[in-house]
RNA sequence: GGGCCCGUAGUGUAGCCUGGUUAACACGUCGCCCUGUCACGGCGAAGAUCGCCAGUUCAAAUCUGGUCGGGCCCGCCA
């Protein structure tokens, strides 16, 4: 017999089906019970009068099992149908005990972080827990799919590479055979270079490494970043302005794909009608003046700032996102265009999203000689870049990009506490398993 | 790199400040009862050398030192 799926149940009505799956719950009331199956499609229910003939005490919770029975309507039950059990037979049972329930609400488990992450599989068995990767996955799709649609090639760059991108962050070294060699922080030179190619707009999914020694809610040192690089731009506000449209898809498509999740998880969706922008200098007035901060030594957003900016997005523009635009040169990598009006400037800018910051990106330097020039200004040599600049000595277009925190995103869109959470097996400070 | 906090049955917590004789509660587990549960309900039972090591004391979950493990915030970043 062919296996029908818990969701289809309500299409089989009056049919014998045979269904595959873990024993999620069995309620034994005196004479009659009912078992919840569980499979990749959700729970459903059988029922029986007789849980002596299927020796139902016995059958321990998480036990696969194929049940095979009649569906008959039944008004009492969720899905207004339920299976008349005839057969329960268990194909693989646990030989451990559980580490903790899969049935129960992630709050009334009210597991440690820890807990959850050390039997991380069995975890995602719980239906909340295992929404986040449901939800992440739209998340991804809906990139992937916008981009396409929009003219963009995606792109697979290598994660290990010679030198860094930003100076700035902390490279995990590894050994190339006689070479010394780190993984990625970012897919940076590799998209800008793929624009000069020709290719004029990409993206890229792929995981980026920091070896920042952190150890907050907010940072993993594997994380997978959602880039885009586009070419042939008036200004950075083509960058933006396409994010915004594809959040916009996305806010859509997580509302019409992802009902069930969000509603497991109690999240609701952002609404944007326009996303509003604000220039770094006037977002330090703001802090100056609504905040009662001390901005005179800020030159780059903390994260108490970057809270107080949503506050003030969602006072003022009644927006849970805001752009943040022309961050001052010293806060950004040397391949970030300045303001040629305003030169303290830059064309950089950062996405906060209910209080997080989830993008970064800007215009970049597509000159040749002004490249150089400002890698030099940053006391990088030149020649360490050659691979990266190459490209750039045969004419690269105006061009820019960014890239998102998917589980960032993830977190700030479901509300985890922890973007732990968001990340199917992270590699933190102190975590390299499972 | 800096700062703050937490380790107690399978799980999550209380007790610790103010040391004292059976270490409490909830969920889970096991047993009995229950014909419509979906956080089922009722009654009962088992389950913890209080992270580890040392010290103080007549007496340590409780006080002190060390150690191991974990969490959060800041810097930096997505």
């Amino acid at each position: 017999m062919e296996r029908t799926l818990a969701r289809d149940l309500p299409q089989h009505i009056g049919e014998r089906v045979r269904l595959l799956g873990w024993v999620h719950h069995i309620r034994q009331l005196g004479k009659i019970s009912f078992v919840l199956l569980r499979d990749r499609s959700g729970v459903t229910q059988a029922v029986t009068g007789e849980p002596e003939r299927f020796g139902l005490d016995r059958i321990e919770r998480e036990s696969i099992v194929e049940l095979v029975g009649r569906v008959k309507p039944e008004p009492q039950a969720r899905q207004g149908c339920e299976l008349e059990l005839e057969s329960i037979r268990v194909l693989v049972a646990p030989v451990a005990p559980l580490p903790f329930e899969v049935s129960r609400s992630k709050k009334k488990l009210n597991l440690k972080l820890d807990m959850i992450l050390d039997h991380r599989a069995f975890a995602l068995r719980n239906p909340e827990i295992g929404a986040v990767f449901r939800v992440q996955a739209e998340i991804v799709r809906t990139f992937q799919e916008f981009l396409r649609r929009e003219g963009f090639l995606e792109v697979h760059t290598s994660k290990i590479i010679a030198a860094g991108t930003e100076g700035g962050t902390a490279l995990f070294p590894i050994q190339y055979f006689e070479q010394k060699a780190y993984l990625a922080q970012s897919p940076q030179f590799y998209k800008q270079m793929l624009v000069g190619a020709g290719y004029e707009r990409v993206f890229e999914v792929g995981f980026v490494y920091r070896a920042e020694d952190h150890a907050t809610s907010r940072h993993i040192n594997e994380y997978l970043s959602l880039d885009y690089e586009m070419g042939f731009i008036d200004s950075f506000l083509d960058v933006t302005r396409l994010e915004e449209r594809l959040l916009k898809e996305l806010v859509k498509n997580l509302g019409e794909n992802c009902a069930e999740e969000l509603k497991l998880l109690e999240a609701r969706l952002p609404e944007i009608s326009s996303i509003p922008y604000l220039h770094f200098r006037d977002a330090l007035e703001v802090l100056r003046r609504d905040y009662n901060r001390d901005v005179s030594k800020m030159h780059d957003l903390d994260p108490e700032a970057e809270r107080q900016l949503c506050d003030y997005a969602q006072k003022v523009h009644n927006s849970e996102f805001i752009f943040i635009t022309h961050y001052p040169r010293r806060t950004r990598p040397f391949y970030t265009l300045w303001d040629p009006d305003d030169p303290e400037y830059t064309f950089g800018f950062d996405l906060l999203f209910r209080g997080l910051e989830v993008t970064t990106g800007s215009q970049r330097i597509h000159d040749y000689n002004l490249l150089v020039e400002n890698i030099r200004r940053f006391g990088l040599n030149p020649e360490s870049f050659e691979f990266y600049l190459e490209i750039f000595k045969y004419a690269v277009p105006p061009h820019g990009g960014l890239a998102i925190g998917a589980e960032r995103l993830t977190q700030q869109f479901l509300g985890l506490a922890n973007v732990r959470e968001a990340s199917l097996f992270p590699r933190d400070r102190f975590r390299l398993t499972p």
